[in-house]
DNA sequence: CTGAAAGCGCTTACAG
DNA sequence: CTGAAAGCGCTTACAG
């Protein structure tokens, strides 16, 4: 009952011949090749002539048609995301982050999502991706997205947000991380300085074996000269980390508790609250991403903060090198810089 | 510092030209035509030339240039979906479905943000959102949406996920719905159920001045004869549940709090909180989405699950009498019911 | 500064 | 069942 049905009976009908710009050389007494040297920018048209090929535009609401840009060999003019998952936060906020500034500089966006992790699908997803006239962000934080980048042929125009690179940052294609190691560092410390004696971490997933996230909780444990325990493998979800705060709930040394998300916080808490361990008072639970709901969950979740709208905007200003030159300039994005929102969920360790 | 640099100098590059029909047919023995007909899935082909044919692809890799497909008039095979978000829960799920049943039909898909909400933004993004050889999916499911739906010119391919209609279900594109009336009145039922004089209503936008979660909302009111407290309206983020939250924390009469979504549903439970309301004792919230965290929440919230992939699915399936008659078919998809899920946020209404 | 040419890779008719 | 033609709407050279 909830659908309503065509009212034509016309299957796969076009729009009608919309104008060319053969259309609009006529209505402007030009040639086409005029028409042509107007909507591309350049700069050798007379000032008056440009005017009348302007107005004969904006008159017929002349568009040009893409298929045939790309075809004739125009610039590019569309960017294809290729994603792990549109859904997540993270992975939401840069798909959205790269389609505000692709659309501010007049740049359309396509979008594809990488759902399976076996091989072929991975280098099929990447071939559809590749298309004349169009440049490619992958969104490699995880290991299929990393799989999904380095399937990518060289000469492809691309840009990537990767997770933070451990040595070898030159070389390769242009791309953007947070500082990985720095926050899960900074969160740690902050822990530690809360009198725990060490804090235990649930990992989102990894494009490595190892994870800088990882690599930072370590160093400032080390550091500190406190215990490392075994990270727990999480996954993205709730749910996960539920499961791991369950085991996590059962030890009684387990006072601190860094999360690689908001979500895995989120479990992490319920499971606490249902072995009648109290946040933060048995146990300090500290998440990455303030998400929207964040500080409205009870107690208010402490975090770090990511801005992976803006992560999405400075990748997508890494593709500007290979956009049409005579369009908006794509300005270089300054990268947000991780941030710790002190909220309710951590605090003071026990005494014992 | 966190950023890598391009390593070639040439802007603007193009990957080397890729195999064409006419390579195909070459390495076939055949003329371009026949390989095209094979790729189109023509009758008309002899099955030994068209393994003939399909040899040669496989061999050199063919893939068809999608520009020239749709210059030349081919069938449609890409998809636009126009949206006013791509972070919150349900948009993001909604995109995801149609991502999803998109790509296993074998087609592209381009997004396009509403951002503005200015005339001129949206007849714009509308304007933009439509080329040859590429069907549109509106979300249309509030103000924004429904206006850039109402600006679709006739002719063009077109679905669109929308707010239950009022009466006039016939004509106008194809589209499909949740049944928001329904969900609604359930939800509200269910709470006066529980002994509960009234539920209070904080909506989301809508479409209309008479949106149809209100409208069930007050039908399950009337129905009981209880009193109708004017709804408030609320945004998407938890942030303003949390300001109507305030408010209503105020009023001891309120006892029963439907919210739009979860995200609300987190800012109402929050201000409660703070105001010495404990949840479900002195006050109930539902919400409406499930969204993964709600579950784990504290209490877990009673809310009605809507299931938003799905709906992106059966959205995608609404344009496939536009698409192309010899690819993958593109089965209807079942539309989602709303479902009530009973946690812990919901109980009796506080003896008096 | 402007016009006439050639061609991008395909697809539909049209012939055989 | 298969081949030769014309053209989709543009863009880059090339001429003037």
């Amino acid at each position: 009952m909830n659908v309503t049905g065509h009212t034509t009976g016309e299957p796969a009908s076009r729009t009608s011949r919309s104008v060319s710009i053969r259309d609009v050389a006529a209505a402007a007494g030009v040639s086409y090749q005029t028409v042509s040297r107007v909507i591309n920018q350049s700069p050798r048209v007379k000032q008056s002539t440009r005017q009348l090929v302007l107005a004969a535009i904006e008159d017929l609401g002349f568009r040009p048609n893409r298929a045939a840009r790309t075809l004739a060999g125009g610039p590019i003019g569309s960017v294809t995301v290729l994603t792990p998952n549109t859904t997540l936060y993270g992975y939401a906020c840069t798909l959205n982050g790269i389609e505000e500034a692709a659309r501010a500089a007049g740049f359309a966006v396509g979008i594809r999502v990488l759902e399976s992790d076996a091989e072929e699908a991975i280098t099929d997803a990447v071939a559809r991706a590749i298309e004349p006239g169009t440049a490619l962000i992958v969104i490699a934080h995880d290991r299929i997205g990393a799989r999904a980048l380095a399937a990518v042929p060289p000469g492809v125009p691309l840009a990537a947000y990767v997770e933070t690179p451990v040595g070898d940052e030159a070389g390769g294609p242009p791309r953007v991380w947070i500082d990985d190691r720095k926050a899960a560092y900074d969160a740690t410390r902050y822990l530690l300085g809360l009198g725990h004696t060490t804090v235990h971490y649930v990992a989102i997933p990894s494009s490595t074996e190892a994870s800088q996230r990882t690599a930072g909780w370590r160093m400032a444990l080390e550091e500190a000269g406190g215990p490392v325990p075994e990270p727990v493998q999480g996954g993205w979800h709730p749910r996960s980390g539920y499961e791991a705060g369950r085991v996590l709930a059962g030890d009684p040394s387990v006072t601190a508790v860094l999360c690689g998300n908001d979500d895995l916080a989120v479990g992490v808490i319920r499971a606490m609250h249902e072995a009648g361990r109290p946040i933060p008072a048995s146990v300090s639970v500290v998440g990455f991403d303030d998400m929207p709901q964040s500080e409205f969950l009870t107690p208010a979740l402490t975090t770090v903060r990511l801005d992976f709208t803006q992560l999405g905007r400075a990748c997508f200003a890494l593709v500007g090198p290979f956009l049409d030159p005579r369009g908006e300039p794509v300005p270089p994005a300054p990268l947000p810089q991780p941030e710790l929102i002190v909220r309710e969920s951590a605090g003071p360790a026990p005494s014992r």
